[in-house]
DNA sequence: CTCGAGTGTGAACGCTTTGTGAACCGGGCG
DNA sequence: CGCCCGGTTCACAAAGCGTTCACACTCGAG
């Protein structure tokens, strides 16, 4: 996920271990020349401005992003309770706001509401292993950036596998895992769905699914290391 | 003024003395009869509702504001810091929330917000995706201009998963989210409906609903990250 | 080198899931 | 009462996909 912009530069703890703690990437920026010279490829994917040290600077922050051609969306505010009051006089500058103290719960709840609510990525759940990248949500793979076209027990299969790198599955332990525990077949049937993931994977990255001779197979890098 | 509706009945102090604090006239309602009976003559103007001392109520209380004819707008929900994670699962039950200690300030502040928001006369709510666009008012749908002619149920369904574009539903989700959270039916109704919306989308658009075999469908081309 | 267990590979089979047309049903209305 | 409209259900067709099998190949032990 593209970083979010935060204003001022440095954010002060509470801001910036909110969204940590949130999971969310973020870039602080300390005046106007910043944001486009820090702006991801994709654009900004949100905003949040604290208002508190520097109330003027945070206002004009928020109407620099808004008054662009395409207007930053979602902007939140951090405020504090005493500045309540006069935000009606601006809420067209912003999309939300929250007031400290805040939970860092707050926050998080806050930014996915905003961002479901204007539409820009929610933030997916992804499993991620190198190159390859597996949206949750969107029952999607890719690789390299190119998505994968996969069918549901391939999807299931790879997605049990790469959220244990490393770790070594024998068959019956795969089977019973990603078909099911009281599934029985037979154990060759692993191996076919193996051998159809390591193909879509294409030659550069088949090697991510490895052999393990007489064992059964591991994904990604083995482990000897820790 | 007309009163705003509060939930439960009593509320406790701190919703009461915050709702007298910001000046608002308030009515509190203990049950879904209760909405009809307290109504004022020119509707209820919007709502509050406390999720904290129970929350199963404080739910369904909304479900039943949202679920007449006339979606009540807007719908402030009070909740505890605790509540905060689940919120995202319901947030189509409310427009903004509060968290729970808050200041009065806060209180009257996100009211303000939300009365000029979603207040009567207020920017019609739309929901976009590409050249298709829900008008959320007048319940029309339309497609590169060309209105198109949806029943109501066709149009909820379509409402819901542009709504949440990218993200694949199960017919069950579908079920519960659509239909209603009691609703206990076949599952092929969904297909059906499915089948239906494609075919008024027109050739060209069909593709907007993808099916993901073995799970459900999918609105729209995934965003792939973000 | 030889052998055998283990694994890769291609193709065929058959079940499950989905698409599709049509019938059914229930409520609103002339 | 009979019609119409929309939602649901049903039955069948079509496709997709998982499973299995047969056979070729590889690796390692002796």
């Amino acid at each position: 996920m593209e970083p979010l912009l935060v204003y001022p530069d440095p954010p002060p703890p509470v801001l910036s271990q909110g969204l940590d703690l949130a999971g969310y990437p973020w870039v602080a920026v300390g005046s106007d020349a910043d944001i486009e010279r820090l702006e991801p490829a994709d654009g900004w994917p949100g905003a949040v401005i604290l208002a508190v040290t520097n109330p003027e600077g945070a206002f004009a922050m928020c109407r620099a992003l808004r008054k662009g051609d395409i207007p930053l969306e979602p902007v939140l505010l951090i405020a504090s309770a005493e500045q309540l009051p006069e935000l009606d006089m601006r809420e067209d500058l912003f999309d939300d706001f929250c007031v400290l103290p805040f939970q860092p719960a707050e926050l998080d709840a806050r930014l996915r509401a905003l961002f479901h609510k204007t539409g820009r990525g929610a933030r997916p759940e992804l499993v991620e292993y190198g190159e390859l990248a597996l949206n949750l949500e969107t029952y999607q793979a890719a690789i390299s950036g190119k998505p994968l076209d996969l069918t549901y027990m391939e999807y299931e299969l790879l997605k049990f596998l790469a959220s244990h790198p490393g770790k070594v599955f024998t068959r019956e332990t795969l089977l019973s895992r990603v078909w099911g525990y009281e599934y029985y077949g037979g154990a060759r049937t692993v191996d076919v769905h193996v051998r159809r993931l390591r193909a879509k994977l294409g030659e550069e990255h088949a090697g991510l699914i490895q052999t393990v001779r007489s064992v059964g197979y591991r994904f990604g890098q083995s482990r000897w290391m820790g």
